[in-house]
Parts: structure tokens; sequence; C-alpha cells
DNA sequence: TGCCAACCGGGGCGTGCGTTCCGTATCGTC
DNA sequence: GACGATACGGAACGCACGCCCCGGTTGGCA
């Protein structure tokens, strides 16, 4: 690779983490482009579509956070409720976060398994109540993120939802 | 107004319902008027812009829904969660609730400030924790609305939103 | 029945976006 | 230092959508 296209390639990654932080995916590439310094057409020669450059970014982030989910725990309820937590810090600061779980990507569908897994486990553990399913999970998650972005209060935004998992019949 | 003008504007008026109904206020103005059997310049001859048609359709039943909301309650937390559930049982049934909530409007103000009221009765009457804010509580709605478009369980979501807003402290 | 105002349809404009194409500039090698 | 491959920039394409305009049509009154 030429040393030229090497530091274009770096010079969008870093225009487009920031950019997607702040604006979420739906930032148009032409503006990661301008930011970057270079044109729309230098984007396409690194990355074959904006998804493809979003995940790129994406990618190290979400795989940690993956993986920190993936291994056994000894509460699993809390192990859950350390995840959404971190999910839910991560989308307070950075806009980006509640796209991957939204995004069509390899990476979101791996997401979603690696919450599938930690539901899974927490119900069984008996902290969390059983009628809840992983689309169900998913789609709550998808909500309080977006919310976080509309200037509501992420801490009790969590507090709500985490108090609500908690397996408990109606009042 | 021309007979036919009159006709011409419940034709508009029917498709839109069933649209906004099926697919939101993303829905494209061309499909609304196709299904009217119209040109997309007579929608326009009877509403201004998207929003108004929008306005018109929704309207009606969620002026219904503010006016309840407004009538004093003698438990002020079971008419908030009655208001809430009635809310997502209009969302998982139609589309265009979800959307009366975000799309800006005359009408979504009204029903921000209904739910503004009946949250603060709420918290007055010790029902629902003190830390959240009118904000909050339409941030959640909001997310909550969107995600029973996903394959979610209405019911589930509903509890889950319902027991977090329960007066309690962390676990 | 004839006339005019009101109304209709749909083609078209402006905009914004993801993506592609190509003439030009630049890099790295011989 | 020259040459070929590689990469660059940005103009342009295709698409989708909200919205407007205008030639033709239709309805209701005299």
């Amino acid at each position: 690779m030429r040393a030229d296209a090497a530091r274009n390639r770096e010079k969008v990654l870093v225009a487009a983490r920031e950019l997607f932080a702040e604006q979420g995916f739906d930032v148009p590439l032409d503006e990661i482009a301008a930011r970057a310094g270079v044109g729309p057409g230098t984007v396409y020669r690194h990355f074959p579509t904006k998804q493809a450059l979003f995940q790129a970014v994406t990618e190290a982030r979400v795989a940690t956070m993956i993986a920190s989910a993936d291994e056994p725990a000894e509460d699993p309820g809390r192990a859950l409720f350390a995840f959404l937590s971190r999910m839910a810090d991560e989308a307070a600061a950075k806009r980006d976060m509640s796209d991957a779980i939204t995004v069509p990507s390899e990476l979101r569908d791996r997401l979603h398994t690696a919450l599938g897994g930690l539901l899974q486990r927490a119900q069984q553990a008996g902290t969390v109540r059983t009628d809840i399913t992983t689309k169900d999970l998913v789609a709550l998650m998808k909500g309080m993120l977006q919310s976080m972005h509309e200037g509501a209060n992420p801490a009790v935004l969590l507090e709500i939802v985490l108090s609500g998992l908690q397996s408990s019949r109606k009042p």
C-alpha cells in the first residue's frame, strides 16, 4: 500500500470516528470526507460502503464489549446489568454506540447474540423476569439508547429499565 | 366547496389514515395520493403541508386522549399508568401514534404537556419516583413506542416501564 | 345549456444523499 | 530522472422525497 494511501485511510478513520460519535450514522459521508480533507471518492477507495466504514470505526470497541459479555460470570444478573450500564454510558457519550445496535452488519448481529446470552443466563439465575425475550431486550435497549440523545437523564432511564427487568409481577 | 373537492378531500383523509397507521409518518406523500386515487397536487390543495395532513388524521384521537388525561382523577398513579397503557395499545396497533409524540406540531406539544401534568400529579401522590422529569418520561415513551414496531412484545415492554417508574431505590 | 371559476392530474423542480467515474496528480521503482 | 501503476478529487449520476405549476377538465350557477 502506498504511503499516501495509508495516510489518507487513517485521516478518514479519524474523521469518521469523530463525526459518527457526534452525529451518529446519519452524518453525510461527504461531511466525513470534508473533515478528513479528502474527496468522497477517496473514502470509497478504502471502504466499499458507508456501513463498512461505520463498522471499521466501531469494530474495536463493540468487539471488546462482546468479549466481556461472553466470559462466564459468577453472578449472571450483575453481569447483565453491568453490560447494559456500560452500553448506556457509551451511548450517553457517543452517538455511534446507539447506532451500532441498529445499523445492519455482522457486528450488530454478534452484539444481539451476546445480549441474548447474558439475558438467558440472568434469567436462569432467577434475577430477571422470564417472560422477556432477546428481541424484547434489544428493542428496549434500542429505545433507551435513542432516548439518551434527546435531553433525558441517562442515569434515571437506566435505573428504570434495570428495575423493570427485575423479576417481579405486576403491582 | 365543490362536491368533487369534498369527495377528494375525504378520499385523501381515508388513504392517509390507513397509510400513516401502517407505515407511520415516513410514508411518501405520493403513495398516499396514489392510494387515494388522486395526484400529489390535489393533496396539497387541501393540506398545506405533510405535517398538516398528519395532524388532521391524528387530531381527533390524540385530542381525546389529552382530554381524558386532563380531567382530575382520584388516583393519580393509576391515571398515569392507564394513560401510558393506552398509548402503548394504540402504538401497538397503529404506527402513527408513536409518531404523534415525535412529529413537530402544536398537537405534539399538547400531548407532552398532558403527560407532564399526569406525571407531576402521580409524583405528588407518591406513586412515581420523583427524580424523573417530563422530558425523561417523554423520551422513555418515545423509545418504548418505537420499540413496539420491531417485533417486541408490547405488554412486556409496558410492564417493565411501569414497574420501573414505581418509586423505589436501586436494588 | 353555456360559461367561468374552481379543481384536477402529473410532470417537474429543488434538495440531499450514497455511490461511481475519470482526468489528473503523485508515489515508488528502475 | 523518467515511467507505469496507483491513488486522488470532485463533478456527476441515480434515487427518493416534499412541494409547486400549468394545461386541461369538471362542477354548479344563471
